[in-house]
Parts: C-alpha cells; structure tokens; sequence
DNA sequence: ATGTTTTTGGTAAATTTATAACAGAAGCTA
DNA sequence: TAGCTTCTGTTATAAATTTACCAAAAACAT
C-alpha cells in the first residue's frame, strides 16, 4: 500500500473536509462502489456521479496523485494485497477492527436478530396492520412504554406527516386515561411493548380492547401479555451482547410500515407532505439540504 | 453477471485448452492476481506477462468480449457484485413474500446501509468517544432535533442507568439557551443531527464548542454541518425505499455505545442498576420479566 | 445589492491505449 | 528439408481517454 499505509478509501474520507461540493459529491459515488467505479474510465465515473470530467481529474490530484492513472494504479495495488492477504476476513462488518470488538459483535447480532424476525413475520399480517394503520377513518392510537415510547414516538412523528386523527400516549403518564374516552370500535391502537413489559400498558390495552378497537402489537419474542388482545402481533428478536436489549430491528419493522402506509396514501400524503415543507421553510428550522 | 452467471476467471479455465501458448502465458498471469491485473491497461497486461500486445487483444476477443473494454467492464462488474454479496446468500428475508416485497426490499437496504457505515468507522475513534461518555467527571449533554430527539432520548434513558451528569436537551425547544450557562471544558456534547440538519443544533454546537466543551456527532453519510465542530463523528448511511430516511444505523451505532460505556463503568453502573431496579419495583410500574 | 473569489463545466489539445494489418518465426506434415 | 499452416511480435492507424485552459456560474464577503 502507498502513502503510510492508508488505504484510498481513508484517504478520501480524511480529506472529505477540504474536498467542495462537486467533489464531496464524487467522493460518495467512488465509496458507494468501492473500488469498482474508480477502476473504470474516468468519464464513466464523472457520468456516475454526475459530475464533469475535469473536477475528476482535479479531485484526483488533490487526493496526492500525479493523474487518474496513478490512481488507478494504486487502487489495482490495494485490491491485489486485499486479495492475496490471507485474512480475508469478510466476516467482521468493521473491517479496521478485530472481529472480537464490541462493535462487530453487536452488529453481528443485530442482523442475526433481523433474520430471525423477518423470517417468522407473514406479510399479508403486515400488510393489513399497515392498511389499518393508512385509514383515515380511524383514529390512530399510538403506545410506548417507558423504553418504548422512543419506537413510537418515531412512529408518530411520520405518522403526523401522512395522515390526520393521531394520537401518541405514552402509558407511563398519569394522563392517558383522558385520552381513552372517546375511543370507538373503529380506532386502531398501535401498542409497543417490550420486555420489561409494563402494567399501565396492558391496563390500556384492555380498557381500548374493551372498548372494541382493534390492537396492532409490537413486542419482542417472548411476547408481552398485551398480544392476548392484540389483532395482530410483531415479535421482534432483541438479543444483544448488552445488558440491555436492541431496538433496531423493531425499528426497521417501523420505518417499514412507515413507508408501506405512505404509499398506500401517496395521493394524500403528497399534499401534506409538501405544506409540512413549506412550514418548516417558513420558520427557517432547518436549513435546506445541499 | 454475464454469460451463464460463470465468473471470467471460470470462463479462462474452461477455454484454456483452446489457448496457444502465449495466451495460457497470458492467461496464468491473468490468474495469478486476479481480478486486479486485468483491471490494468492492455500493455501493462501484456508486459506482465511477456506477451506481445496484440496476443492480449486477440485472447481477450477469443473469450468471447467484442474488446478490451468490454471485458474489463465485466470484470469491474464481477468486483462490484462479490464486494456488495458476502452475506447475501439470504436473498429474501421475509421467506413468505415475495423479493419484491418492501420488507425484504427495506431490508436490504439497512443491511447494506449497516455494512457501508460499519465499514467505515474507525474503531479507536468509537472507543474514545465511549471512553468520554462514560468519564463520570465531564458533564454529559445530549441533544436531538426534531426527528433526531427521538434517538437521542433513546441515548439518555438508558445513559440515566448508567451514569450521573446528564442533560437531554431537545435543540428544537426554546428553553436550551438556559441548559448551556454552567457548560464548561470538561463537559461532552452527544449531539445528534441529520438532514434535514436544523439550525438550532448548529447554534447549540457552537455555543457549547465555544465554551470549550467536546463534541461527538452522530450524522448522517453528508454530514451535518456540525461536524466541522466535532471531536468525533460518526456518520451513518441512512437511505431506504421510503420518503424518508431510516434511523436502523446510527440506532445500531448508539446502542453499541451504550453496551460499551455500561462494560468500562460497570462497577459503579451494577449499583445504580441494581438501585433503579428496586425502585421500579417499589412502583410496581413493571411486572417481573418471565 | 455589488464586487470578488471560488468552483464548475465545456472544449480542445495531447497523450495514452486499443485495434488492425502485415511480416517474420515457429511448428507441423510429408 | 520443403512447403504449408499457425502463431507471434513489430509497426502503423484509429479511437479513447486524460489533461490543460478558459469562460460561465455559484458562493461568499462586504
């Protein structure tokens, strides 16, 4: 390997900071592909990254190289020792750090517990969860518990973006009573709860069951008692190398219905969505993406 | 792939008795470090193997390539595919639905998203970053924005569990002015910020950058203009078939954080566990996990 | 808002790279 | 060994890629 045995890829990244706009922009392309795209002509990586030839030629030799052959060249070098290095270690997800590190380990069984999850859940249930919680009809209920609320929260802040009649409880407020008066059979409750499961929540859930609204369940696989009411129910598998228990695949589980619902109401949303932007301008909150 | 999904290198091995010996000079070579040689010019090719020019030319025509070109542009396309594939044996993950399904297509996207930031995080830095948040002397502030708040209470509840010296503050609320008088050198800002980046969160940084005070910084793959604030940052990839970005991979990150700031404090953190446990109990705000 | 600096893309020249044509060398057969 | 076929390398030509230059556009500061 060339320079102090810094592969290009960290190479690029050190220097993302003094690289402009156009060439930030390139960057990502060659690291979204690495190293494929920069093995080809230069005019096929400009055209990827939509960019012009010479800012190419000149991000290059701001990297340190001569020209785009020299590049070049030395990404065929990195890629020969990468090959040829006996530790192929395609297993680790954080190549720079030994497979034993924490972070390769999590990761490790965070996609284990997303396999195991994907693989029990049965998409027409998914489905019609999601064509519940996309009509307008009903009002929405959403629930999280002490840890929980953070997964609903979430849910709700997108929800709010795609659909009227919405409203984010958490059971552990002393308020949620008031909520439940007006429930009727026609509302849908979206109730998180996870272990340590919490009694206010399936207080809530019996009193919203009672009251005949249907009951969508996220849980993790040990199922928390409210799935006895529950329409439908998710059990997510949230083992970790941790004393606490990971939320990411529920979450992927989330942002999927999230954008499962948005399609389903694209007509609708497509409206809201473009006023939410122009709130926001208005107030200035956010700058605009570059 | 192209012709009957065999690799290149296949493709060589099988034509090599139809070779003269100048192209199975060639095609050893070839093979010798393969793919990266043939990602080459023709002439560096050609001298490497101590063959003429055109031998190489013809070869490649007799695998069957119109050219040059076109081979390499197969070869590029094997790399791209074996680095994007080494765990995509699972081609669905929802078993029941189909590939198409937005579940599996959903996640392959965090799946990937998870691999690109994974691989380009740098171990030393993500320890230190523990190391920091979990220094009980330093003050330790979190803040969110108006999606992010919800990462970030995530961050704190469980911090709570941890340690003492701790801040949530919600970048979006207009009382964090208040939060920041007492800020000093010592102290760490958690500051979660994606796009769309908010400017509130870039005032707070640099107000508390101001004071001194360090900066870690959890963004996404474009970076938040905060982090040419921050001591550390970590920038995740955050795309999904959605409208909206997925929040999968710096939850993974986060998480990972707080399983390795819980290992380096656990001696003080098995007490105040143990404390809060028995406080939840008192309240009976939870029944005992079965 | 205005002028200045930086960034960016178009274009053309220069260099490199691939292909084609040809001639000499090597191998094979009789 | 002569004659034929096949293979290989040298040279020349064509095509492509890269680089340098310049003008327009964008960003920035005043």
């Amino acid at each position: 390997m060339s320079d102090l045995d810094l592969t290009i890829s960290d190479r690029i990244q050190h220097k993302l900071d003094d690289l402009t706009r156009a060439e930030r922009q390139l960057a990502h392309s060659i690291l979204e592909n690495y190293p494929a795209s920069g093995l080809g002509p230069l005019s096929a990586l400009a055209k990827g990254a939509n960019v012009s030839v010479p800012t190419v030629a000149r991000m290059v030799q701001k990297l340190g190289f001569k020209g785009y052959p020299e590049f070049q060249s030395e990404l065929r070098e990195e890629l020969k020792a990468k090959v040829k290095n006996p530790i192929a270690k395609h297993d680790t997800w954080a190549e720079r750090a030994p497979s034993e590190h924490l972070l390769n380990r999590f990761t490790d069984a965070v996609i284990d517990n997303i396999r195991h999850t994907l693989g029990q859940i049965e998409p027409e249930l998914f489905d019609k969860a999601c064509a519940m919680a996309a009509d307008p009809e009903r009002h929405l209920y959403i629930v999280g518990g002490r840890i929980t609320h953070t997964l609903a929260e979430y849910l709700f802040l997108h929800m709010q973006a795609i659909r009227p009649q919405l409203t984010h409880i958490q059971s552990t407020s002393n308020a949620w009573p008031h909520y439940l008066l007006d429930v009727n059979q026609d509302d849908v409750f979206i109730i998180f709860d996870m272990r340590r499961y919490e009694n206010n929540t399936l207080k809530l859930a019996e009193i919203a069951h009672e009251k005949g609204a249907k009951i969508v369940l996220f849980t993790d696989q040990w199922r928390s008692p409210v799935h006895q009411l529950a329409d439908i129910s998710f059990s997510s598998r949230i083992v970790a190398p941790s004393a606490w228990d990971s939320a990411a695949t529920p979450l992927l589980l989330v942002e999927t219905m999230i954008s499962t619902v948005q399609n389903l109401t694209w007509g609708d949303t497509k409206d809201r969505m473009e006023a939410l932007e122009d709130m926001f301008d208005q107030t200035k909150l956010f700058r605009k993406f570059t």
